[in-house]
DNA sequence: CTGATTATGAAAATAATTTTCTCTAATATA
DNA sequence: TATATTAGAGAAAATTATTTTCATAATCAG
């Protein structure tokens, strides 16, 4: 914690009534503090603003807006390494205020991406980077929110030149799957790793020849299980009442970094591409002339 | 290097003279000028003190004091993270190896919701949320990149309620957009702020007499401009190569937290429907016999 | 060259902060 | 017990900082 909520609470025993009500005030939510006045904080703890600028000075700060731009200095700090009690995930209850939503949010996916990394296996990753790389086609599987992350690979990988394709319908899913063959390479997202649909669509897949790579929620899973690399986002969520958020960005970010390490594989033969892509959004863009 | 200092480096383009004295002060040091008052910045600077207030105001803060706080506060960050991999926003180039790969990334994801955490205006994003609630209809915009983003705000909305469509298409956005009225939202998505298609949406939007949120990287953009309340995520990457992963996974983060604090706002109406739909699903699924 | 637009600073208005002064209540002392 | 003393608090005045308004100068398009 920074110095200056320890030493809020740690030197207590030497306030005053009112300071320690405004030390308690501070503490309970120091973010929202500094982007207060001294007036609002003031009416907020019962007491007057003179007090507050007392306070300041007593704790060394040249007034009270001197203290805020410290303070917010340190707050970043602070929740820049959040390391105590590693991994916390923090439930998200009815009115709780804004300011404590976003904290808990950041808390959240920062514990998400660093579990996630350190969940990694870079040899099965390297593994499924050289399938994708050299696959003949590449087909993505995903229902609902998971959906998103297929598509989003989806949208990678074309402007790489990889001939994918993403389906959310389940019947295209299954049709798509019988079509592929040796060399191509099938690719299904889920949470938990038992929706159904996209389980068939892997089997499926598998069964016609393609191999196959899973990406869900680490723990055992059938999706998991039935796929020849699978790949596993950190799982801490309850799920429900959640909507999977942080695992969500988790899983982006494994898209992120089998992304990535594609791109850096063979760097000669995609960069050309994706900046063909890029160009050619820009040059459409130029050319029109009004609305549309 | 912090969005807010990114920023001022690299608009200099759109600043005026006197603005760009100002962001060149800034950027020499930094530290100094978040302990100063407006006067004595104005001063060193040879420019008014009103400059510089409408110059924050330009970069879409609430006044002087407020940029001075969220200042302070990225400087902290950007010295915080020494030891994950150096400065903040990492590049990818050719033949890095994995492990590189996914140092950098983990190390690009947590910089940039920590800055987009850090940017946040509280007061707007309450803004924001309490229109999203009272909606009577909500309209989605965002094209390619964004348009995941706007899915993913979709596939939250629909599951508690909220009467609202994501398009893709724009001419249907324009559609859209033209039958909206008072007590309508419209929503945008884009990185750059400057996508045409999704401009236009929005502006039509606003013409209609709905009220008109943006959601871009941090900077001043038309769309952000357009916008009744423009919100911000960090915006550090250089775009191209890299296909804008890191501000999508903070454009997300931004949608989790307004989704939550819709949920956390008007708890006794949302949690009962968002436990429906995950209900019903589970409910569907039991019923299933075999494959599709 | 003219009119419109934009950028800027001076000064007025407002808001925020700090200081001063006064009052209260607690404690110590005769 | 009564009174002096003192630290703590707030009200209000003073100061300072910030923002807004308004007038002017500079720039640009026609």
């Amino acid at each position: 914690m920074s110095p200056i909520l320890h030493a809020l609470e740690h030197e207590q025993a030497s306030f005053s009534q009112m300071e320690r009500k405004l030390a308690e005030r501070i503490l309970s939510s120091p973010g929202e503090v500094v982007h207060m006045g001294i007036t609002e904080l003031a009416e907020q703890c019962g007491i007057s603003p003179a007090t507050i600028t007392r306070f300041c000075k007593v704790l060394h700060f040249k007034g009270f807006p001197d203290f805020k731009v410290k303070l917010a200095a340190e707050l970043a700090h602070s929740d820049a390494s959040p390391q105590e009690g590693g991994s916390s995930y923090q439930d998200i209850v009815a009115g709780n205020p804004l300011s404590v939503i976003v904290e808990a949010m950041q808390a959240n996916h920062l514990t998400s991406i660093r579990d996630t990394t350190s969940l990694l296996d870079l040899e099965r990753l390297q593994s499924a980077i050289d399938l994708l790389c050299n696959a003949r086609r590449v087909d993505l599987y995903g229902m609902a929110t998971s959906s998103i992350v297929a598509q989003d690979f989806y949208q990678k990988l074309i402007r790489i030149g990889v001939n994918c394709t993403a389906f959310a319908d389940s019947h295209m899913q299954i049709t798509s799957a019988s079509s592929l063959s040796k060399g191509d390479v099938a690719f299904a997202v889920s949470y938990s790793g038992e929706t159904p649909e996209t389980i068939d669509a892997l089997a499926c897949a598998g069964a016609s020849g393609a191999s196959t790579i899973s990406l869900t929620s680490y723990g055992s899973s059938t999706l998991a299980t039935l796929a020849g690399i699978p790949l596993f986002s950190s799982s801490l969520e309850q799920g429900m009442r959640r909507g999977d958020m942080a695992s969500r960005i988790a899983q982006l970010h494994i898209i992120d970094i089998l992304f990535t390490g594609m791109v850096s594989t063979r760097f000669g033969d995609f960069i050309p591409k994706l900046e063909q892509s890029y160009l050619n959004v820009q040059h459409y863009r130029h050319k029109r002339g009004g609305q549309s």
